[in-house]
DNA sequence: GCCGCTTACGCCATTCGTAAGGATC
DNA sequence: GATCCTTACGAATGGCGTAAGCGGC
């Protein structure tokens, strides 16, 4: 057995079954991923993969065994390496982000321009993409840290940590009636007007809803994107009110727009960042973590990373409170 | 990085860090395991043994964390190649059971012969020991199980399951005056004896000095041993009494002998089955356990396994009343 | 008929064993 | 001086790429 061919069966699986395009994502010959794979299934004796004919397609009950622990061994190799790294170059490294606009637009600058201060010799790097891909990403191991508010959670291979709580605001144009409003705003007045948010999946739009239903209305939705940047564009070309996270109004660049408060009327949420369950986490990105949520120190997040259920690591934070932006 | 290098620096650990009787061991020379020691170095960037002159003289901070994972690694691999056995093969294999005198003289046979005649197939191993190299072996991966009273929490990579209690006896010849005790044992009654009994750190010897320690009192131990069978041999000599574990005496071959109940006087033991946390446990593997102990069923015992902290699985035995030997 | 996996073959890299060298205790 | 690790070298093995074959869709 070798730690190539249990690569070569989780590519296989990652691209879908399809050798050609593992070969080519892996810069290597169709040919030599296929006499590894089957190799290993002589030496194993048992299928990994299915096949009917020359094609593969699907994975065997064993297959799914074994290739559920290759991603453990061969995640616990990527540790090794990064051990030694971090004992020959401490400040050196890679450390890839997986987010959404949202977080990378308005959450994580500061959060980076301090970082890359400190750490001028660690490349960094931004995925950007919707809650499941980022979750996938870090899945898969192409990014140390997914960073987002939903969809986290399906990934069970994931540690999840909050971060912070955020609320939401109703945005208008300066000419609009909301504008001048002089009382606490309510939910109707959002749900009589045409509204502008975010696709359903992103950046809390279920808290979004949920507060529409439980009043029984039905809140009438002319647009939705997936970032707060495009979503303000559409209100100021006055298709509607926008609702968009607090922290998405920017004070110096929106001053035709108008920014009403409306926590009272969303539940906050939360945004999150989690990472593979048992990996080895560098030293900088200790430090990242704790520049983005203060409160996940060292010592928190690997508390966490011992624990295996995300329950108990929800459990660690029942008594903290954290930052709302 | 190849999984050869990983088993090499574990094995030479393993050897105190002597190359060429890890060479020995593995049936293979020794400047091949020195090269790829060096090559696997040489590519981490990292020592993982400290060297002086051609010596090597201890393992490096770096070095301990790369072996831990490292040995991770290969049980997970141990794993893969147990699942395909479990689908190719599902009633072959190997059992290793590693274990102390007196649960392969008196607890074990009857478990054992039924075992065997359900699982002609699997071979079956028994390997003698001390507490502490009993779960070195179910550590290092030697044994698959690792079967004893004591000394088993002293390695926190193994997964320890409660099986069943057992009380003591005292043992005299049937002409000794204990013989004709009318009234109930005291502790006194067994501390004015020279005692013969088992050696420390086997079968529950702890427990017997706590009980004696609790009252005060200062044993005569005029000869200590590591299995029953040797104890009854001197008691029968007249160096002493007995205090052995009472399934060690036989109805049928003791008959020169006679046992006095003293569960009275020292504090039950438990007798407990270990494991590597994580292994991958082969289905006639859950139903040793389980015939052994019929409380451990698959089900709890993969919910043990699941489990990080030693103290969560004792959690799960808290209302689970044991059977007594 | 195109796509995609398998087989065949040759080159190159790597591993492993034997033998000799040098350092430590 | 004995033990033990390192270096050197040759044989065998194995991985990988190119080219051809062949079975599905």
């Amino acid at each position: 057995m070798k730690l190539q061919q249990l690569r070569y069966i989780v590519e296989v699986l990652n691209n879908n079954l399809n050798v050609s395009a593992t070969a080519e994502n892996l810069y290597t010959s169709q040919p030599g991923i296929s006499k590894q794979v089957r190799m290993l299934e002589d030496e194993l004796g048992i299928q990994v993969f299915g096949r009917s004919g020359k094609h593969l397609t699907h994975v065997t009950a064993a297959g799914k065994e074994v290739i559920e622990l290759s991603k453990q061994i061969l995640a616990k190799v990527e540790s090794i390496k990064a051990i030694a790294k971090e004992h020959t170059l401490p400040d050196q490294g890679k450390l890839n982000i997986a987010t959404t606009h949202t977080q990378a637009r308005y959450a994580l600058p500061n959060v980076i321009s301090g970082f890359i201060q400190k750490y001028p010799k660690v490349s960094l790097h931004m995925h950007q993409g919707s809650p499941q891909q980022i979750s996938e990403a870090a899945s898969r191991g192409d990014a140390d840290f997914a960073i987002a508010t939903e969809a986290l959670h399906l990934y069970s291979d994931l540690v999840m940590l909050p971060c912070y709580h955020w609320n939401r605001s109703v945005i208008v144009r300066k000419d609009h009636p909301l504008a001048q409003l002089k009382r606490l705003l309510t939910i109707n007045d959002v749900a009589t007007q045409p509204i502008v948010t975010y696709v359903f999946g992103f950046t809390g739009r279920s808290e979004l809803d949920k507060a529409f239903a439980a009043q029984g209305l039905e809140p009438h939705i002319v647009f939705t994107a997936t970032d707060a940047d495009v979503i303000k564009t559409y209100v100021r070309l006055g298709l509607g009110v926008g609702v968009i996270a607090s922290m998405a109004m920017d004070a110096e660049l929106d001053t035709d727009l108008v920014a009403i408060d409306a926590s009272h009327l969303f539940d906050a949420s939360t945004t999150k960042i989690g990472f593979r369950k048992g990996a080895f986490l560098r030293s900088y990105m200790y430090e990242f973590i704790q520049r983005f949520a203060p409160h996940l120190t060292k010592e928190v997040v690997e508390q966490a990373n011992l624990l295996r259920n995300q329950d108990d690591i929800d459990k660690l934070f029942v008594n903290v409170t954290l930052p709302v932006r």
